[in-house]
RNA sequence: GGCCCGAUGGCAGAGUGGUUAUGCAGCGGUUUGCAAAACCGUGUACAUCGGUUCAAUUCCGGUUCGGGCCUCCA
C-alpha cells in the first residue's frame, strides 16, 4: 500500500502517517469567519485540504472530515452593523456564498460542517472544565487560559514564553495574570450576541479559538489525527487550542499531524484582507472559472507560497486544455490511478510532481495510448480536476453571450461545405468570423471541433 | 528586538551527493488546403563566499536579498 507522508508542524519535519485508528481516519480543518466573501487566499486550504481528504479516502476505508463555520466573531458584529443588517442575515448570506464559491472550486462538502453558534453550550462545559482544573481564570467578567498552567505551551509555534515577553507587542489587558493569557469568555454589552453564563451575571460570548476546540471534540473525540489550516493560524489560534484541548481533556496532543498551507502572494506580498491586496475567489472564478482556479492553487506544492497572478492564470488553463485534450470522454476508473501519480501525491501533497505525471499521461494518450488516457481521467479525479469531459470544457460557458452552440453547429457546418467545394476562401472567412466571436475551430481526423476562448 | 521560511534555466515549478523532472515560451522538423492541435528533436539553471567530500545545485557555516509570524488574518 502507497504510504503517506506528511510535513508535520508540531516536528518541522516529514513522516510517515500513522493513523491513531486505521478504521477510522479523523480530519479538522479551520473553516471560514463568515463576515465576507472569501478570496483566493482563504480558498488556497479549502482546495488543498480538499486533496488531502481525497488522498486519504483513497487510502482508508473510512474518514471524516471537519471543516466549521465561526459566526460568533467581532469582525462579524462590526460588519453587521456597518451594513445595518442584522448579525443572523450577514451569516447566512456569507454562508450561501462560501457554498457557491467552493462548489465552483470543486471542493466536495465536508462531512460535518459545524457552526459556533451552535455549540455554545460545549464551550461553555469546557472553559468550566479549565477553570476546574486551574488551567483558567476569571477577571472583571472575562474567562482567561493562563498558560503558566501549560509548560508545553509554545511548542506548535517552536517559540518559548521567553521568546514571547522579549518580543511582546501585546497590549497587556490589565486583568491579564501574564501577557500570553488569552481570552476564553468575554462580557458582551446589551447590543452585542451573549449567552448567559455561569462565570458572570451577564450575557457574554466566547473568545476567537475555544469554538475550534469543541466543535473539534465533539465530532472526532479528544484526540485525532491531522489538524489543517494556513500558516497564519500556527500561532496564536492553533497553539491555543492545543492549550485548550489538552488541557480541558487531560492528554498530550489535540491533533497527531499539524498541517500548514503556505500564502497566496500578490507580487511577493502575502495576499490579506488588512493589507487589502485581494482578489474575491468569486471575481476569479467568474473571470477564469472554478477549475483554472484550482488547478493555479495546485501548481505550487502547498507549503510554498503561491502567486495568483493572470499569467499563473493563463497558464492553469493552458494546461487543463492540454489535459483535457488528451483525457477526451474517457470515464473514471479507480482502478486506473496511476502509481506514480499516486506516490507523488502521497509524498506530502505533491501536486506539482503529480501534474508533471499527469502531463506525461497526456503525452503517452496523445501518442494513443488508451490505457493512458484511463489512468490520466482518473488520476486527475483525486485532484478534483478533469471532472467534465474534453468536449465539455473546451466549449465552456454556454450562457455567455454570444454565439448559440446550434449556431456555431451551423457555421461549422457550412464550412465544411465549403471545405468540400476547395473553397477555401470561403471557409477561412467563417473560421475568421467565429474567431471573432471567440470560436476557435481546429480539424481533426474525425471532423472539426470547437472551443471558446 | 525575538523566532521562522525561502533563493533552481526567459517564465512557472519539482527534485537529487555523481546520470541535469514537468509545463509554457523559443528554435528546427513531421502532419495539415491553410491554421489550430498533436507528435519528434533541441538550447539555457541551481543567489554568493567558504567548508566537508573522490565528487555539491543537493550536506554544514557565513553573507546578501526576499518573504512570514510575534496584532485580526487561510
Amino acid at each position: 500500500m502507497t504510504t503517506l507522508r506528511l510535513h508535520n508542524t508540531l516536528t518541522r519535519g516529514k513522516e510517515d502517517f500513522i493513523p491513531l485508528d486505521p478504521a477510522h481516519v479523523r480530519v479538522y480543518a479551520c473553516g471560514p469567519t463568515v463576515y465576507d466573501r472569501i478570496h483566493v487566499g482563504n480558498a488556497r486550504p479549502i482546495v488543498v485540504f480538499d486533496v488531502l481528504v481525497r488522498l486519504l479516502r483513497r487510502l482508508y476505508p473510512n474518514v471524516t472530515y471537519v471543516r466549521n463555520i465561526t459566526d460568533v466573531d467581532d469582525k462579524i458584529i462590526t460588519r453587521a452593523a456597518e451594513r445595518g443588517i442584522g448579525i443572523d442575515r450577514l451569516c447566512d448570506d456569507t454562508i450561501e456564498c462560501f457554498h457557491e464559491d467552493v462548489a465552483a472550486l470543486g471542493a466536495l462538502p465536508p462531512d460535518h460542517e459545524p457552526r459556533a453558534t451552535e455549540f455554545i453550550s460545549d464551550m461553555i462545559d469546557m472553559i468550566q472544565t479549565l477553570i476546574d482544573g486551574g488551567f483558567a481564570y476569571a477577571a472583571e467578567g472575562h474567562v482567561l487560559f493562563s498558560v503558566a498552567a501549560m509548560p508545553a505551551y509554545g511548542a506548535l509555534s517552536g517559540r518559548s514564553m521567553e521568546d514571547m515577553i522579549a518580543g511582546a507587542r501585546v497590549e497587556v489587558a490589565p486583568y491579564k495574570r501574564d501577557p500570553a493569557d488569552f481570552v476564553l469568555w468575554k462580557p458582551s454589552s446589551p447590543d452585542q450576541p451573549g449567552w448567559e453564563n455561569p462565570f458572570s451575571d451577564t450575557p457574554g460570548r466566547p473568545g476567537w479559538h475555544i469554538e475550534c476546540s469543541a466543535m473539534a471534540k465533539h465530532y472526532l473525540g479528544p484526540t485525532f489525527d491531522i489538524h489543517a489550516g494556513g500558516l497564519d493560524l500556527v500561532f496564536p489560534h492553533h497553539e491555543n487550542e492545543i492549550a485548550q484541548s489538552c488541557c480541558a481533556h487531560g492528554t498530550d496532543i489535540m491533533a497527531a499531524y499539524w498541517l500548514h498551507n503556505g500564502y497566496v502572494t500578490m507580487g511577493e506580498e502575502k495576499m490579506s484582507k488588512s493589507v487589502g491586496n485581494i482578489l474575491a475567489a468569486h471575481e476569479a472564478i467568474a473571470a477564469h472559472r472554478g477549475e483554472t482556479v484550482r488547478a493555479a492553487l495546485l501548481a505550487a506544492h502547498y507549503r510554498a507560497p503561491v502567486a495568483l497572478s493572470d499569467d499563473a492564470l493563463a497558464e492553469a488553463r493552458n494546461v487543463l486544455d492540454r489535459l483535457y485534450r488528451a483525457v477526451g470522454d474517457v470515464a473514471v476508473d479507480e482502478t486506473a490511478v496511476d502509481a506514480a501519480f499516486l506516490n507523488a501525491l502521497a509524498d506530502d501533497l505533491n501536486t506539482p510532481a503529480a501534474m508533471a505525471r499527469l502531463h506525461e499521461l497526456a503525452g503517452a494518450a496523445n501518442r494513443g495510448d488508451a490505457g493512458a488516457a484511463a489512468a490520466l481521467k482518473s488520476s486527475a479525479a483525486i485532484l478534483g480536476l478533469l471532472e467534465q469531459t474534453g468536449d465539455g470544457w473546451a466549449r465552456g460557458d454556454s450562457s455567455d453571450d454570444g454565439m448559440s452552440d446550434a449556431e456555431i453547429d451551423a457555421a461549422i457546418e457550412a464550412r465544411k461545405q465549403a471545405r468540400a467545394n476547395r473553397d477555401f476562401g470561403a471557409a477561412d472567412r467563417i473560421r475568421d468570423e467565429l474567431a471573432a466571436q471567440g470560436i476557435l475551430l481546429e480539424d481533426g481526423p474525425e471532423g472539426t471541433v470547437w472551443r471558446r476562448s
